[in-house]
DNA sequence: CTGAAAGCGCTTACAG
DNA sequence: CTGAAAGCGCTTACAG
């Protein structure tokens, strides 16, 4: 055993502990303790002792030891799809802001939409107790969380919902969204309009299809399969998509995007060719105003997603047991040109 | 004490421990230890009931535990400046790829450039004791770190180098990107060219406004002071700023935007004007190659940034004990037009 | 192959 | 006002 009162200097990868800082103080362990928490109760001259020690000796509190005593860990755990996708930055940052009013520490991952990578990550941010999550889902069944969730690990999803399982949810309505988006195209003389969309096991590309679907049908119009396409977001497969919508027999004169990355490459698609196709994008982006013609887009507040599910989860560590919740936020159509153009 | 034989049921908020379960199945607790941790040497059928035990109660080891008695923590703390801007997106995606590789947590927060808020935060992260912090710096002191390094928390600063400490640093070369960028626009004939940059204390706005007096002094031009500017880039500064380079007594015929931000305020500002302006930027940005006209800028790899600072703290973690390193990562032209327009 | 004891660095509950 | 003992949930070192 280290003989901590005849080395009280620091050595290079040991940290002093409450122990060292109470024989260097010459005062008992819980007195440490006390000054360190800034409890009452100890003379002014015994605090300033302590301190003195503390300082000398570079002591820090080990908050990990603190916490496997107290049980609460102040940490909350974020997996979202990817850290480097700006539709979540924002989210991400209310989150953060909420953590830190709270004063917890925030744990953040990505799943890369991989349903097996979200259960790991989730699971590791248990295993480390954090108080609760938030997770932006990849995967479709979440009963791997119920021992977690009983446990008292808060859980709420953001963006899409839970698969398998009854909790906190906040959403953005893609379905009105997307309804709106599609009948304004209508509204503009459109009457063959393209569908791009995520992959078809996402729950807001689902939606999103809905909208586009319930929008054609609320007006009359026939949607011809071809006009329809889902899959992976990368630029290859939405610009086949594209050109095959508008090439094809039945070319469409209007395209409805279904999320940020979508409508970035279908602008680029578009933007090479002569004949003027309208378009109307789901998810807000920056430049959208300045590119020409401006993009017409159905806007959704991320930052407000994060906010809403950060206020949730921290009602719900305060003592909440209200049965889950679903909260869903309204988009909001921003009109620029590409959505107003006119069939050519 | 409770009692753990007569109570093996899950208790809301309650999570079972080894010790539940080395009860209910009837072995020592370090037997449960082995088969958590998949160490050698239990009977199958030990193991067996040690399996269903763990299952019927839903055990999860806690990490936090673990952690305390062994030493690391598997867990890296990341500030950056702004978790919502879309320039630390794929850094903090890079570091946090690297960090999964080695079995670590990352744990994130934003300075919002506040160099206290960037000091609480990491203090904060050593005294969960991350195993490993990489930070941007928002402070220009930085010895409230030495006690935490010292103790062993390996630490790597990225994009900007710390201030009165001595530590591994992973940069952009700002000063020969900025130069390069100017010597352009000096290229295609400006002889009066504004400088729009960041607060004069981040040490990125100094380096690249270094630059940009380096290829004017070269080539023989005179800087007119009225055509610089550093402060915050907020839209209505830069706003300002370029309004007054543009319009005053010896107006510019191009501008250098000294990063992201500043360059999209510039755009805007530009795009509402009748006398074309050359702009050159530094950082690349998502559709700048679809604006018109598109926009040239000096792009920097901020994923390859993130890539390098995170090698560098994994190899420190590893037990790399050579002194700390400055690495600077080259930048990259790309002419996309908005730096090709002659001048007016 | 298996387990009892000690300890990681704190806090809690209690006694002086 | 102050401190010794017990314990948070694990792992380590050691003994059978």
């Amino acid at each position: 055993m280290a003989d901590s009162t005849r080395t009280p200097e620091r050595r290079y990868g040991t940290r002093p502990t409450m122990k060292d800082v109470a024989a260097r103080a010459g005062v008992g362990l819980k007195t440490v303790s006390r000054v360190v928490n800034g409890e009452p109760g100890v003379t002014p001259d015994t605090v300033q002792r302590v301190r003195n020690a503390i300082e000398a000796l570079g002591f820090r509190r080990n908050d990990s030891a603190r916490i496997l005593r107290k049980g609460r860990t102040a940490s909350i755990g974020l997996v979202l799809e990817d850290l480097a996708d700006p539709f979540y930055g924002p989210l991400s940052r209310a989150v953060e802001e909420a953590a830190r009013a709270h004063g917890a520490l925030l744990i953040h991952g990505s799943s890369a939409e991989d349903p097996e990578r979200e259960r790991e990550l989730v699971l590791a941010f248990c295993a480390r107790r954090v108080d609760g999550l938030i997770v932006v889902p990849a995967g479709d069944d979440h009963r791997y969380l119920e021992p977690e969730i009983a446990a008292g690990i808060a859980t709420v999803f953001v963006d899409r919902p839970p698969g398998l399982l009854d909790a906190d949810v906040v959403l953005t309505d893609s379905y009105a969204g997307a309804r709106e988006g599609v009948a304004h195209l209508i509204a503009h003389g459109h009457r063959r309009i393209g569908f791009i969309g995520d992959l078809p096991r996402i729950h807001t590309a689902r939606e999103r299809l809905r909208g586009y679907r319930a929008a054609m049908a609320g007006a009359g119009l026939p949607v011809d399969e071809a006009w329809v396409s889902l899959g992976p977001t990368d630029p290859a497969r939405v610009r086949a998509a594209a050109r095959a919508m508008l090439d094809g027999a039945r070319p469409v004169t209007a395209l409805f995007s279904a999320n940020n990355r979508v409508t970035v490459t279908a602008v680029r698609e578009l933007s090479g060719r002569t004949r003027p196709v309208a378009l109307v994008g789901f998810d807000d982006f920056e430049l959208a105003d300045l590119l020409d013609p401006g993009v017409t887009v159905i806007a959704q507040d991320a930052a407000q997603l994060g906010r809403t599910a950060a206020d949730r989860l921290f009602r719900r560590l305060d003592g909440a047991d209200d049965p889950p919740e679903v909260t869903t936020l309204p988009t909001r159509l921003i009109p620029r040109g590409s959505g107003e153009l006119p069939p050519s």
